[in-house]
DNA sequence: GCCTTGTATTAGCATTCCCTTATATAAGCT
DNA sequence: AGCTTATATAAGGGAATGCTAATACAAGGC
């Protein structure tokens, strides 16, 4: 199925221990690792949960805090942060009424703030 | 309609020059910069996106040799292209019957190499 | 001129996303 | 117990996304 013509190696899908940083076509190998990362960028990519992710990547943030800085209603905002959650993204903690978020994959918050860099300058 | 306890500052969103990176909530302010983001990162949040920026965060690349790499239709590949030129990320040259895509905004090459470093390590 | 190759475009359909509205739950307060 | 506050969940519909299949187009080779 794969025809290219400097065929420097013969499978498409290398192991893991096969990888070569110089070569193109072996990063595409890495199904797994790419499909995670489009399920993080999907998730991540949204204004409201951009914001969300931000104001944690400087601490727990209480989901009323967050809904008045972002600026939408209370379901929409703990609908965002649900599907944050659902991809582990974030943890929460519950305290009496209150729920506290936090940021719990290190990779995401090392995402963020490179998102953060690139398009903000902060 | 913002009602946080330490009133650093009275607006939601404070001018450029107004920024202070110890402000959890002035970054959000900067809405323009998110939506930008937001863009961005919903365009590259496919798999099959993703895997054309990292052949192309090696140099142009023809559409044939991506839709061989990818392993989908032509047709298909041609489509992701679309949308990666759509919002500017990508560039393209045409030489006879052949079409060379190549990245062209800088900020993407960035986001591509740090997710590429976070999620497959290379 | 015709056939092949490389790429782009269109249409259609199934799926997913996102928002709004309404309601549920649970804890604190009086 | 009732009221209020904080958060979660469910239902609904409209929009966007992503795939396939079919077709268009443009350049080269014969």
């Amino acid at each position: 199925m794969i025809t290219r013509k400097s065929t420097k190696r013969k499978s498409i899908k290398p192991s893991s221990a096969d990888i070569d940083a110089t070569d193109i076509f072996a990063l595409i190998g890495r199904a797994e690792n790419i499909e995670q990362a489009a399920v993080a960028m999907q998730a991540m990519s949204h204004p409201a949960r951009i914001k969300i992710l931000c104001m944690l990547s400087s601490g727990e943030q209480m989901v009323q805090d967050l809904t008045d800085a972002i600026g939408t209603s209370q379901s929409n905002i703990s609908q965002h942060l649900g599907i944050l959650k659902a991809c582990g993204m974030i943890a929460s903690r519950k305290q009496a009424t209150r729920t506290y978020y936090s940021i719990e994959d290190p990779r995401i918050l090392k995402m963020i703030t490179l998102t953060r860099d690139i398009f903000c300058g902060v």
